[in-house]
DNA sequence: GTGATGAATTTTGTATTCAAAATTCTTAAT
DNA sequence: ATTAAGAATTTTGAATACAAAATTCATCAC
């Protein structure tokens, strides 16, 4: 450290970003994954000084975590009512997707150019094991943690901030309301296997397309559901 | 009153979302709004305690309105740091209409179905006048102001509510950052009469081609664009 | 027994307070 | 004069405190 690179004082922004955690984001996180998880009832009551006594923390971050997952729409605050566990029906699902189904493909296309070939190789790889896998919970837990990484490293490798933080909520709300997938392993195997090929030769478009078709036929399966799962 | 409805009781979601506005919501719009229009240098630092002052409220529900305006990409919230405006840059800017350039038309594909024929006639009406007027200052924010209406109505009649909370962040930056339109106001007129006219025949795909036509447009007169307008 | 009225309790919304971290300012040394 | 070190100040992060609103419970009238 000989070179004590002086920070741009006043009026500029700081150059690196720093990720100093503080205690809302921790306790996002955290209540986040209880959420999506399925620990809370759906349609229940949250009480903000027991949550806070149950994770330990005043009332103060823990407001601030609650305020941002509701802004997210995994909860419901009605103020000076309370704070609700939400409860997605099927219509809501269907119009998350159709958000999926427009916003999917941009990924995708975006994503294409920027696939290295290792990692399009490895991702190929680890769907085609999952064809192998037999039906038991815990492939279905890997397979669902799969599905959630693929979708999200294509974001990533968009590269447009703008887009992950538009497919951020979407996603998790899909995380948490859709605790079956609503088409057999099999065919979400190939339909990946085919978005995989296509980010593998660099096409943005048939890698668009064959999202879309993806998504798109998540979403037929869906209008063909029952009420709720 | 006779009949009191009664609320269900617990553990359910009422029924009504309630607006009963709270000081978070209130200081959150009047923030929002001096940020859009452009009331504070980009890049400088928000002190809470001043702001606080001089909106005569407290640190608490400031910080509330503040973090959330830090999650929809308006300031950026460096933690033990300092807050900041944010300053979008051309590249930002594109990505930003690479989102829009995918939902505005699912807006448009959505609303086309639920598009009176009276509120068609309303909008082609306004759109013609615009194309009419002279070239000042008056007109112009006229201008910009019935863009973003125009904009939003057909998010409004979409009737998806993830598509609403998507595209709300990107539309807001998209006025706090865009002052200028990228293309001469008649290209834009033209455009928007395209959309109302396949609206208005209720023809969904083609609305949404027209719009995605409109967005692509803007967003290759971005393109070309030198850095800061 | 049913329903309404009002008191008691709970819970939220907001302000205030305090400690920890970062920045700025001052002073001293080379 | 320039840099470094340390003290003073500012500002943030988080807890606590308190008032206003809503809910629950108990009592009483019919």
């Amino acid at each position: 450290m000989t070179t004590p690179t002086r920070q741009p004082t006043s009026d500029t922004l700081p150059i690196r970003p720093i990720l100093h955690e503080n205690l809302d984001d921790k306790i996002y996180a955290s209540v986040r994954d209880m959420l999506v998880s399925g620990q809370f009832a759906p349609g229940s009551r949250i009480v903000q000084e027991d949550l806070a006594a149950s994770l330990g923390v005043s009332r103060t971050p823990l407001i601030n975590a609650l305020k941002r997952l509701a802004q997210e729409g995994l909860l419901e605050w009605i103020p000076r009512r309370g704070i609700f566990v939400r409860q997605l029906d099927l219509a809501e699902l269907i119009s998350l997707f159709e958000v999926r189904e427009c916003l999917e493909p941009l990924a995708a296309e975006l994503a294409a150019p920027r696939v290295t070939p290792a990692e399009a190789a490895e991702m190929q790889a680890q769907w085609q094991a999952m064809d192998a896998l037999p039906d038991t919970d815990e492939s279905h837990r890997a397979f669902v943690d799969l599905d959630r990484r693929f979708h999200w490293r294509l974001i990533e490798l968009a590269g447009n901030p703008y887009l992950a933080s538009a497919m951020g909520p979407v996603n998790m709300l899909a995380a948490a309301y859709l605790h079956g997938t609503p088409r057999p392993w099999s065919d979400t195997v190939s339909d990946h296997l085919a978005v995989i090929e296509a980010l593998s030769r660099g096409d943005a478009a048939a890698s668009g397309e064959a999202m879309r078709r993806h998504i798109s036929q998540s979403l037929e399966a869906l209008r063909l559901e029952s009420p709720v799962s």
